[in-house]
DNA sequence: TGGGCATATATGGGCGTCAATGGGATTGCC
DNA sequence: GGCAATCCCATTGACGCCCATATATGCCCA
């Protein structure tokens, strides 16, 4: 992986009328690199964030998903969030995607977004928890384990 | 590593109206001589200033990422802050960068911008918020931890 | 050693291109 | 038929790319 080849940065976009956001042009660069058609979306399993990815991270989950005890409860409450709290998005030919509700409901998102890089994936979030997250992580990152 | 492959010194540039510096051309010269094309910027985790260097320096954080659960809060956070919270920057055809928004709100830089050296890596600080803390350095210096 | 010239550095600004955003028109779906 | 999503086009402001100028720096030679 070439070192612009991951998400990087963040930045904080409008919500128009229509309920659609521009995805910045850094990660819609990322992702035609990458080749990526159809973007999978999730609700992060750690903060109040909708995490967006290429399809290959849903099959990284799915044999993670496998490697476990299918009958075991751990199994079913990963699958019930990878598989019962994602869905597919695509972006128009401006490169903006819509909102949906349950977007919002999770994130609290109202009329702007933050986008996040995450390497591998990017985040969308409400800017002010977005804003609060990273100091908060700042402040605890050298606390011992 | 030879001597002059490090980042030595401090120098104070202006930000024009267009929000560009001009980096000093002896830090340009070290970036030239290791071949660094890309700068990989992030909010240093010590003091209020933003930490530059080749993009070595983040597949070094992404590692110690790495060794982490990725499940796991710990490295969440960290990721947050490498990769939410870092960018990539490049020179422009004269050496200079543009200072974003981010850069202003955590250093507090406004129209001058101090550079100081730091071996591998080199800084940007508001220039008065630089000379204090290298003054209280040097009268801390050898005190007793 | 000092003057003067050559060059590089820091800075200023024009201009074209692209990103982000807004909004009308059309299509598909309930 | 009405609502909402999609397609298409327009606008504006930011950014990248280019060239210009002054000052500082080093260099050469007397």
């Amino acid at each position: 992986m070439g070192v612009a080849d991951r998400f990087l940065s963040n930045a904080t976009n409008k919500i128009d009328a229509k309920g659609r956001v521009s995805v910045p042009s850094v990660f819609r660069s990322v992702l035609a690199r990458n080749g990526t058609q159809e973007l999978y979306a999730y609700q992060d399993f750690i903060f109040p964030a909708i995490s967006m990815a290429g399809a290959e991270i849903l099959e990284r989950f799915e044999r993670q998903i496998a490697t476990l005890d299918p009958f075991s409860e751990e199994a079913n409450r990963m699958s019930l969030l990878v598989h019962g709290g994602g869905i597919f998005m695509k972006l128009d030919a401006e490169g903006r995607l819509q909102i949906p509700d349950f977007v919002r409901d999770f994130t609290g998102i109202a009329d702007r977004v933050t986008f996040a890089g995450r390497g591998d994936h990017f985040q969308l979030w409400e800017p002010a928890a977005f804003e609060e997250m990273q100091a908060r992580a700042r402040r605890e990152r050298m606390r011992p384990a």
